[in-house]
DNA sequence: TCATTAATTGACCCGTCAATCAATTTTGCC
DNA sequence: GGCAAAATTGATTGACGGGTCAATTAATGA
């Protein structure tokens, strides 16, 4: 029995570090197999076909990146710190090391045709609403719904171009933008009422 | 010879809309082919591979979506205007029709390991970042800069999540998000240091 | 020790698909 | 009409990959 998790752990690790690798859900179940030191057979004994391994291995980044939002929450005390700790957590190295950002960029696109990954893609969406919902509708009141969405969005894209341009992923200068973005949105409504926005 | 345009076009056509429809690149160039009307031989006749194809594709997009921008701004006039403008194009229905939407996310997932794709994505960050910078040095002088940036990747980020959210795709709302987040930052610069207008 | 069960293998099947190419049709031109 | 060049076809190929399964090996335990 343990040995069926230790299995599964090592075929879910290889399937991201294989697709981060290659960029692409395009590689064979054999390639993948191997890297985990394992037969092909064994992966579709254990996981029944290869998009069910993907999502196996999807619902493990995404559970890491519950568990590092958490572990920052537990650690920030008050509605800012707990938005900056969101804000990391986001940002977070374990969210670009491997093939993270590979497996996020093709699970996009199975999103489009697979229920399963459109409804864990929302259940990332819905978790990260919620969190900065929580801490800022003590701040921003009436308009922290909105502010809430442009955030989670700016965070979404952050992730894209810094996961996307070869040349220097520096994750904390990402986390600096959202933070910057969050000051900005906060100033202006305490400054004055945005014209087109709902008021605080 | 116009023989040949047409075909391209078509072709091309037919790509975005198969893969809009499918969902992923990994749709068949006969499928393609049969879309356009045409026998598959055709499809490698004028393209050479089917990645060539899929990048003619993915160039049509993005012309197209400079010439929606270029009509926009020449309708705008002073900097607020033509910022809307650069806004309003980035969501204009012509991004969201057929399957630009599919064709995106197979981009991003290619733009990781062929290098052509890279350079076109490069080519699109940089028309974006230069476009809303025009207009924004004069109303946010030193600030521009680091502003351009959260717009462009908050753009980015809305197009994804109303592309993936299947129920309600309205993008003008997704226009109304990044408006106020402009008016944000630009309140939040204006309180921040109150300034004399402009150098440019 | 040996028998039973679980874990694992990897050869194999079968469909698929990118890419090729020889053959055919169409076009353009005199 | 007739001829050369271009356009187009679609059958074919060769490789590949997902998934199956009968056979093999390891673990268990009495």
């Amino acid at each position: 029995m343990s040995k069926e998790l230790t299995r599964r752990r090592d075929l879910i690790a290889a399937t991201i570090r294989e697709i981060g690798e290659r960029g692409t859900l395009g590689v064979t179940v054999g390639q993948i197999a191997k890297r985990a030191g394992v037969s092909p057979g064994l992966a579709f004994h254990y996981f029944g076909d290869k998009e069910a391994l993907f999502l196996a291995a999807m619902r493990t980044i995404l559970r890491d990146y519950g568990r590092d939002v958490r572990a920052a929450l537990g650690a920030a005390s008050g509605p800012r710190q707990r938005l900056d700790a969101v804000i990391d957590a986001n940002f977070a190295d374990s969210h670009f090391r491997d093939g993270a950002v590979a497996a996020w960029l093709n699970f996009y696109v199975l999103a489009q045709s697979s229920g399963e990954a459109a409804r864990l893609l929302a259940l990332y969406h819905r978790r990260l609403h919620s969190n900065l919902m929580h801490d800022l509708r003590p701040l921003a009141g009436a308009s922290a719904e909105s502010i809430a969405r442009r955030l989670a969005a700016l965070i979404d894209g952050l992730y894209l171009r810094f996961a996307l341009t070869r040349h220097d992923v520096d994750a904390g200068a990402a986390a600096d933008e959202v933070r910057a973005a969050l000051d900005a949105a906060l100033v202006a409504t305490e400054c004055h009422e945005p014209r087109r926005a709902a008021r605080s």
